[in-house]
DNA sequence: AAGTGGTCTAGACCACTTG
DNA sequence: AAGTGGTCTAGACCACTTT
């Protein structure tokens, strides 16, 4: 296997086990790269690719930084909701339940568990300028997620993959998302405002943490009467 | 401006001048850095750059080659539609109309035109298993597009976009989405055998060439019963 | 065997940020 | 001025494909 992989995956167990903590700076490349016992050119070779999937940051003349599930980074990557008019907001979030139960068959396939595991389930409604748009489902391994509790999840400071990442140890990475539009349920109806049956967008998200492990799963149900899901695959510039 | 970054452009240069054609192998690697006065690792990291959007391909031990829009590609970069249980077919595609005319706001902003501009419309359904899915509209610039007839788009051998790559140099590196949920309007719910008004997924790309230079507005119109529209954003491994 | 891309080295110098 | 990442060089050797 080539070295600027197993330097990669060095740096990244470092993360995982919390040697290297987010927001923070990392030794500097030629420290790095002695460390590891590599040239300086392979040491960036596997922090180039870090970089690219948003794991580090470098910063020219500063330094090289563990990323931060921020909002900014939240908005920036995970975030792909709009105004039709392109304008982007922060939601505001508001928790309406938090419990466990066995997963279902979705869950379970798209968590990758067995039958019989149990899972947090967590609703929340998000709104923009004011207006309910989002109501979102999301099921998160029990196991992975040892512990979580629902006061954990409504005081946490920043983000939710924040609190993943530095409460477990989860960081996440990318997604996957499979987008239909349906006709509101009940449920989403009132929430949203909506009369049921009205067309709505539902997206199915699992969010994955390295090597497509995956993290959580979560069903968005979206009002797009004022707003559009968004989906960018653009060439360097 | 870094010595990569040119020697990247001047190679792009040579692929929308024709001197390097789609599917063909490029020079060796020692002979394009001595060709474009730089060392190999230089050479390689603007061929890099090339390779993560597609444009280069390369193959150890063959050589590196110009990417060629056909199925394989385009399935894989920019037909994002699958079935529920996430098989992936091609599509088969029967053209309904081919016409120019003004451009309207939405199609004059997306490709970046004066109002005053011609745009070719272009209107085909798609077919999965046999049953109609999608219903695409799609509007071209007639200045980038010139000289597009309809025979040529009805004859040609491959992809659309391999049409717009082999006849008029525009290769397209990316895309931009935005999906909604709508009612089906009397058209699209004829053609994809719904009732009026069932929700229907609506996306709209504007794919590009390089610089993000907008080449091609497109209305999907997509029936979710039975398929879904994926996106994905994934780390290297 | 010859030719290709893939990896790795050990430096040099530049551009930027901070104290 | 000192410290950081960013770029570039000139080579060596490896892995793979083709002849």
């Amino acid at each position: 296997m080539a070295l600027y992989r197993q330097v990669k995956h060095e740096l990244i167990a470092d993360i995982q086990s919390g040697k290297f903590q987010p927001g923070k700076a990392l030794p500097n490349e030629t420290e790095l790269a002695q460390r590891f016992g590599v040239s300086i050119g392979t040491l960036r070779h596997a922090v180039d690719e870090l970089v690219a999937d948003h794991v580090l940051l470098r910063q020219q003349g500063r330094g090289t930084f563990v990323g931060q599930q921020d909002n900014d980074r939240f908005m920036y990557q995970f975030f792909k909701i709009e105004g039709r008019d392109g304008l982007r907001e922060f939601p505001q979030i508001r928790l309406l339940a938090f419990d466990t139960a066995r997963a279902s068959a979705e869950e379970a396939q798209a968590l990758g568990l067995r039958g019989a595991a149990r899972v947090f389930r967590i609703e929340n409604v998000l709104s923009l300028q004011g207006r309910p748009v989002v109501h979102d489902r999301i099921a998160l391994s029990c196991t992975l997620f040892a512990r979580l509790t629902r006061a954990q999840f409504e005081q946490r400071p920043g983000t939710i993959y924040e609190l993943y990442q530095r409460a477990f140890g989860v960081t996440v990475v990318g997604a996957d998302e499979r987008a239909r539009a349906e006709g509101a349920d009940a449920a989403s109806a009132t929430l949203l405002q909506l009369a049921e049956g009205t067309p709505v967008l539902r997206v199915a998200r699992v969010a994955h943490t390295f090597d497509r492990q995956p993290a959580e799963l979560r069903i968005s149900i979206i009002d797009t009467r004022a707003h559009e899901f968004v989906s960018s695959a653009s060439a360097t510039p």
